[in-house]
DNA sequence: TAACCGTGGGA
DNA sequence: TTCCCAAGGTT
């Protein structure tokens, strides 16, 4: 059996019942569920996107949402700079778009916050459609089954989705299902570290397997440190405003990093990326 | 294009 | 404990 039809059976039998997966998950909740999941694992992303859904059911009562409680919403998913551009996006869907999603890729990677995954996998698992969708774990999946590489190498976008598109049957519905297992076999089996080959329903047909599995030898993606780095320092700030509820005075984040300069450089870049907001009286908040 | 942008869990 | 890395996007 070839390799989509054998991802298909394996996905239709294994599929992880995530929230988003849902019938009646509308386009606009999968749009929010895949801001939410870039870089962000699926466990911490599950409560948060059930609330939201709830409290924030259309781009245009999201949009209405002030961007404190957005940003007090999103919480520690990480890189809240995704929670603004998923609220700029909103606010155009619903001003331009008739309140509904876009269902064309340049439409989508036109908004905010979207790029080539994430206009694809709302095109796949928002409204069905065929879509070439190249995430982390499609490309280590093709790089290893398709062409017997230990991993994938740096991203080739244009032949990534080219890869990926020689997969996909004509059919939209099958397409749309087969984007979602090459991911979910990613996810679950064909993992970066130790790779599940005992259990995996691609095994017969997988061209690194059939190689001997070699290893990896192409160029290490660098690993970003965190610790000291401006990123952590720019949490530590931002955690101080969303704990509160009043404005807090400068000391508040002078307490919340001993090093001033970088301190002050960050506080700054929260300034101007619209994440924080220094008041009349001086004091420091979320943004209105 | 390489660097930057948060956070926390698992090995 | 340290290190890796998790459904990317932007500049």
């Amino acid at each position: 059996m070839p390799l989509p039809a054998l991802v298909l059976d394996w996905y239709r039998a294994h599929a992880r019942d995530l929230p988003w997966r849902r019938p009646g998950t509308t386009p606009w909740g999968v749009l929010v569920s895949e801001f939410m999941l870039q870089q962000t694992p699926v466990a911490r992303v599950e409560p948060i996107w059930v609330e939201w859904m709830t409290r924030w059911p259309t781009p245009s009562a999201f949009a209405a949402a002030s961007r404190a409680d957005v940003l007090r919403a999103w919480g520690k998913l990480g890189y809240p700079r995704r929670a603004l551009r998923l609220h700029e996006a909103a606010a155009t869907i619903a001003a331009s778009h008739g309140d509904t999603v876009p269902s064309d890729v340049d439409a989508l990677e036109a908004l905010p916050g979207i790029g080539s995954y994430t206009a694809r996998a709302v095109l796949a698992f928002g409204y069905g459609r065929r879509a070439p969708v190249v995430d982390t774990n499609v490309r280590r999946v093709v790089a290893r089954a398709v062409h017997g590489a230990g991993d994938a190498g740096p991203a080739r976008t244009r032949a990534d989705l080219a890869d990926v598109d020689a997969l996909l049957p004509a059919d939209d519905a099958t397409a749309a299902t087969l984007s979602a297992g090459l991911m979910e076999l990613g996810a679950l089996v064909c993992t970066a570290r130790a790779p599940r080959c005992g259990t995996c329903p691609v095994r017969a047909e997988c061209a690194w397997q059939a190689a001997g599995r070699p290893a990896y030898d192409g160029p290490r993606r660098p690993v970003q440190g965190f610790t000291g780095t401006d990123r952590q320092v720019r949490g530590r700030l931002l955690d101080v405003l969303r704990g509160t509820a009043e404005p807090v005075p400068r000391a508040a984040l002078d307490a919340a990093w001993p090093d001033a300069p970088q301190r002050d450089r960050c506080l700054h870049s929260l300034l101007v990326d619209g994440l924080a907001e220094q008041h009349d009286d001086g004091r420091y908040a979320l943004p209105r």
